[in-house]
DNA sequence: GCATAGTGTGCATACGATTGCACGAACGAA
DNA sequence: TTCGTTCGTGCAATCGTATGCACACTATGC
């Protein structure tokens, strides 16, 4: 320890701190003294929902609490109210622009609601989504956002939450049960689609991603749904499971590409294996978009910076955000589960063109 | 409020809570009821640095925690302690996948240490920084990690940690006074260029970066540095300020590629950079590498998989985020500032090849 | 004029953990 | 035996805020 005490704890230290200089942060007392009243009346003139924070002695309070640089201590404010005002976030990794994209905004949310949020990554390890978010309830956040809800029941995690009574919400993925806030993205799926057909392409191939992300899920649902309005067959040889990395659209795209009848337009479940699937073209010595059309998904800042931009769909994550923390405020209030769904948008750009 | 107390504030609720049913967590005075101790006994046994908690009754103390499944309360524990074991970040924009990258490792690196990470995003913006940093200090973090460093004084949040005397350490870049855990940017540099020169190439032109980061600044110079070594003269109107963004190294590159005497090669001061060049280069119907050889820097994960996978430089985010958490702890122990510099690797790829 | 409601304020307590001090016991050394 | 240590433990104070209750006072309605 650098400094050490003078005289034991409960020596009478005064303004000046023992070492360092650094000055000790005001407290509720001290503004009180300096208003000459007391500190729970402080305590009220700053509260908000206090009828008394609209009067003018409270207006004056505040002044003198500005003037000498007060602001609460959180601790000791959540340790008397229960509750820290803080939500923790589960996202897979923030090196996914997508969930650093949502993450933002989420955390963005949280702040207009006078929450702060906290992250938590698990590197898509369900032990370790069990870990960072045992972590997170230790840190006792008030309620929790996840980005990584299976349809397969391995959702372990979420079940804990349940049986525990925390309150959360699903952020971009639903497992069909909880509060969730979502694209929808059987119409990302179905606009992407439809993009495809009216371009002339009826050999579609999709890189659907993997079965258990309710994201990729609809996508694909959304596709097929477009081909048979259209009256296109699906061939489902050309539909194959995924991951939603790069190198996985890169494997699949190698295995299609290979075929003797390979596809002339590629729709993918996200931007990232969209990146694969040109990778894998270049290396074939095929051409984008003359000799093979393709579509993303989310709309990552990479897309239209690309050598050649990629059509992709736009996904409302300001609101798919501010949706998710809204049904937490609802969890924390005890309302029932409730599904929020927002509509994407398409975004033409040169990836995908006309067959000829 | 959903439910109401019975009887105020200080009525005899037991083990049954109001509503909800979701039960009380347990407190220290719970564990030392069932094992018969007082509750300072119990904060010894679980408090790591006391002589005490290597004994065996400790050890039956701590057993008892577990199985009730006891866990501090952080912030009864912050407010006796006066210290919340929390370090704030402060990063542009976690959609930057070199700032997610960082900020993970930055985590993780801090939950070694037994202390939580809070990031702040700021958009590049001062008063945003300012604001967010205002922001972790309010929620009383006892230190922070900033990798928004500018060598123009135009640091100003810096400067009221400084005058706060508030702990904090700089990453990735650095002002030239704060301690500081960085890459060594001007051997990156270095290692580039000396690549590009070693495969023949005379006339390359930098994409620089802008002139407040100390990283850019420090990948020019060694650039600068390799080509005097090499004997090579440097062609001034080939070393362009950007920014960080694909944009600005698109439309630098689309100067660049658009004079009567272009560059063979480009050396840009990070990956985005490179994307955009990429971009610009496609436009004009340059090939990469045939036509122009590149190299990025961060070595993101997208670097290895674009479709012409780009040389870049590795940067050792890991000994960074840890050497930053390091620095921070010796700011707290009141130790003397310090910069710590790692050094990166080239990782040579298919976008840089020899000049034909 | 009196009951009722509302407003402004103070008092005291509780939230849960940490830690300085004190004291008893055990133990080794002289 | 006696003194000095070390170890284990308890007591009590403290961190800073929020809030139930009590009380004084004002305003309103009848």
């Amino acid at each position: 320890m650098a400094g050490h005490r003078v005289k034991g704890d409960s020596n009478g230290m005064t303004a000046r701190s023992a070492d360092g200089g650094r000055k000790k942060r005001p407290t509720l007392a001290d503004v009180a003294r300096r208003a000459g009243v007391n500190p729970s009346t402080v305590s009220r003139a700053l509260d908000g929902r206090h009828p008394f924070s609209r009067s003018a002695s409270a207006e004056r309070i505040r002044g003198i609490a500005q003037e000498i640089g007060y602001t609460p201590d959180p601790s000791a404010a959540s340790l008397r109210r229960q509750s820290t005002r803080t939500v923790g976030v589960i996202v897979p990794r923030l090196t996914d622009t997508v969930m650093a994209m949502l993450y933002e905004e989420i955390a963005a949310a949280c702040q207009e609601q006078g929450l702060l949020a906290l992250v938590a990554t698990t590197g898509d390890d369900p032990a370790a989504e069990r870990d960072s978010g045992r972590l997170l309830l230790e840190r006792r956040v008030d309620a929790m956002i996840l980005t990584t809800a299976r349809l397969d029941g391995q959702g372990e995690f979420i079940g804990t939450l349940a049986e525990q009574q925390v309150p959360y919400a699903l952020a971009m993925r639903t497992d069909g049960r909880g509060p969730a806030a979502v694209g929808d993205d059987r119409l990302g799926g179905h606009l992407a689609t439809r993009h495809l057909i009216d371009l002339g392409h009826t050999r579609i191939a999709v890189v659907a991603g993997p079965s258990h992300a309710s994201s990729a899920l609809g996508r694909t649902a959304g596709f097929r749904e477009a081909m048979a309005e259209a009256g296109v067959d699906v061939d489902d040889d050309l539909v194959r499971p995924s991951g939603f990395s790069m190198e996985s659209g890169e494997e699949i795209a190698t295995q299609l590409l290979a075929r003797t009848d390979p596809p002339t337009a590629v729709l993918c479940v996200n931007d990232n294996t969209a990146i694969g699937v040109m990778a894998a073209a270049r290396r074939r010595g095929l051409r984008i978009p003359e000799d093979l059309s393709l579509v993303g998904y989310n709309d990552t800042p990479i897309a239209a910076r690309l050598p050649v931009a990629l059509t992709s769909v736009r996904v409302p994550f300001r609101d798919i955000a501010q949706g998710a923390v809204a049904l937490v405020q609802q969890a924390i209030d005890g309302k029932p589960p409730q599904t929020l769904t927002y509509a994407p948008t398409l975004i033409p750009r040169s990836s995908a063109t006309r067959l000829t």
